[in-house]
DNA sequence: CGTAATATCTGTAGTCACTACAGGATCAAG
DNA sequence: CTTGATCCTGTAGTGACTACAGATATTACG
């Protein structure tokens, strides 16, 4: 059930999450402290590792630590499904309103650079947008 | 030609970057310090307020400091129009990428999403995909 | 002219999510 | 027994600001 066999750098192996950033997440709270050996290293079990590749599958779908510390329940209690799911859907908006921007931005860029003739000289086209 | 007659506030309103920023930016060197008046007060003339709006219209179209710092010339010289035309098109490339990447995680997080019931359990779907 | 509100100054620390050391202790392999 | 890998703590750096604290200076109003 709970063999505390992994060492901070096997974990690290198991789960792709650095060392350093493993004690980080001790460090503000998103993975416990886990038990240690005589020597003060760190030793964990799998239920650890779960809970770290949870984070690191939240951290890889653009969800803040704060995003995660909730979903993890955390932060009070075990959330809801329904809060769960308000979690998720905002974090979509953010992500859908990011999109949106970004495709502004590619589109202005590329007709700016459309203008360029570039050649040698200091006389840009997109230097004379950006001061216009 | 150059009445430095702008108080950093006016500067300020007259360009959208807060006091604050411009302060930063003249410590990193993106902006040069300004003359001041006996009491050590900066004073701006139109030529920086154009640097400035430069500046400030860089970083909406989402340049580094350092991006902008090399369209200034601030490196070491003038960029030609050649080199001005490479940052922008590694910045295309590099937006184009995140949009791709963006698009991705929506994808994936709106078919996470679809599968939770919100309802009042902990026991959710979308939890349960992150802890798969 | 006095006072009060506003503006500015410097310097430092906080944000987010790590990453990169420095300097020391301990462990495993040969 | 020695060498190299691993681990420890603590601090500082990243980017691009933002937010204070505490001091000074200017401006507006009565």
């Amino acid at each position: 059930m709970d063999g505390f066999e992994l060492t901070i750098g096997k974990l690290s192996d198991q789960t792709g999450v650095k060392i350093e950033t493993i004690r980080y997440y001790e460090k503000i709270g998103l993975m416990p402290a886990p038990p240690r050996t005589e020597s003060r290293r760190r030793m964990y079990n799998s239920a650890l590792a779960d809970q770290l590749r949870f984070i690191r599958r939240g951290r890889e779908l653009g969800f803040s630590l704060d995003d995660i510390r909730a979903l993890l329940g955390l932060e009070d209690r075990k959330p809801t499904c329904a809060e769960v799911f308000e979690i998720t859907s905002a974090h979509v908006d953010l992500i859908r309103t990011k999109i949106a921007d970004l495709k502004k931005l590619e589109k202005t860029l590329s007709s700016v650079a459309k203008e360029c003739s570039r050649n040698k000289t200091p006389d840009c086209a997109i230097i004379k947008t950006l001061f216009s």
